[in-house]
DNA sequence: TCTATTAGTTTCTAGTCGATACTATTTAAC
DNA sequence: GTTAAATAGTATCGACTAGAAACTAATAGA
């Protein structure tokens, strides 16, 4: 019995996946390119780099680099080197790119959100992650996830920028608090 | 609040589906071929051909022309020409074939999932499910189903052939009431 | 019968992705 | 303080994916 509702989640999740992951929408992005732009726009200072998008994509570099120059070339991103590390490059993206992302094929999906209370969707938020960390544990990968429900978050800790980060040792606005970090590890209740 | 679950949601769904999608495990099979696989392992006879795993695809004929020759070239299933309608392909996987889904990359999500009870499995298939319909309806598609939970679906409606499809009118085996129809219409309790 | 529809294939172009080999820069070791 | 190792990224190759468009062959309909 609980094997056929697995069976069915496991057929549902499959065909939601490739639905959500293969829409491209009408424009002339590709998905892994809505994928970069929707990382980018989420991602905080330190994470906003080719190699933080490799982790987060779970992908090689060389995948990356071609992703990142095609919107380039598209001119929805802009490159610019890291001052500090001159390896390193900095990306951010142009009003056009931030513009693309009002019309993501992915808000398709808020309609059904929509229909849900706030403790289905919480259940549903908790089954999600419990998932995800599986198959991302099971490939090595990441969890990424935004500043302040990380465990090197400190709150407040000076006057001026609020918070700060513990690992990175650096002070963080509030606007930093709410974005993706490519360090973040989960606070453990 | 809600608006931050369903941020919160919609950043989990889609990092899921990435890795379910593009997870192609150890083998020399692709995403896509993973897909064809999982579809015509489980399709009723009515539906193990191209034309089907377009609709369930929800992409262009010609994709999935080459991804059935990728498959049939490395011999993990057979295409023969359907005796009724010469211009349509039955497709049936070989005993490589079904070898191969025994070690589905898919199955890395199952230690997740064991780890819910029944109810909240319940839950989350539900859940999925109105999520489904929703992308599916925004782009026109099919839902697809096995057919014992069709609206054309007729138990035990003769002895011998236990079951009936009530669209197609033919006679349905139990094996038959189990798996997949293209003609899948859900029926409205 | 002539036409439209349906099932599939083929070819083209753009993009994706892993693998591998590469450059440039920083860090660590001695 | 130079040399070695690690890190950030790029370039190129081959296999695959996908839509679009042009095509063949078979069936259905007027």
């Amino acid at each position: 019995m609980k094997a056929h509702q697995t069976e069915q989640a496991l057929l549902l999740l499959e065909r939601l996946a490739r639905i959500i992951n293969n829409d491209a929408g009408s424009s002339d992005i590709k998905p892994a390119q809505w994928e970069a732009l929707r990382f980018f726009s989420q991602a905080n200072r330190f994470s906003r780099t080719p190699s933080a998008l490799t982790a987060y994509l779970g992908v090689t570099k060389g995948s990356v680099s071609q992703t990142i120059n095609a919107l380039e070339r598209k001119g929805y991103l802009m490159k610019a080197t890291e001052p500090g590390d001159r390896r390193s490059v900095n990306i951010e993206l142009t009003v056009q790119g931030r513009g693309l992302l009002k019309n993501d094929p992915l808000q398709a999906l808020l309609p059904a959100m929509d229909k849900m209370n706030m403790a289905e969707l919480k259940t549903f938020n908790t089954t999600l992650r419990g998932l995800l960390t599986e198959a991302l544990t099971a490939r090595a990968g990441r969890p990424f996830g935004v500043c302040k429900t990380c465990r090197f978050f400190k709150r407040n800790a000076v006057n001026g920028n609020p918070h700060r980060c513990g690992l990175l040792d650096v002070p963080l606005s509030v606007d930093d608090s709410e974005l993706i970090c490519r360090e973040h590890e989960r606070v453990t209740t």
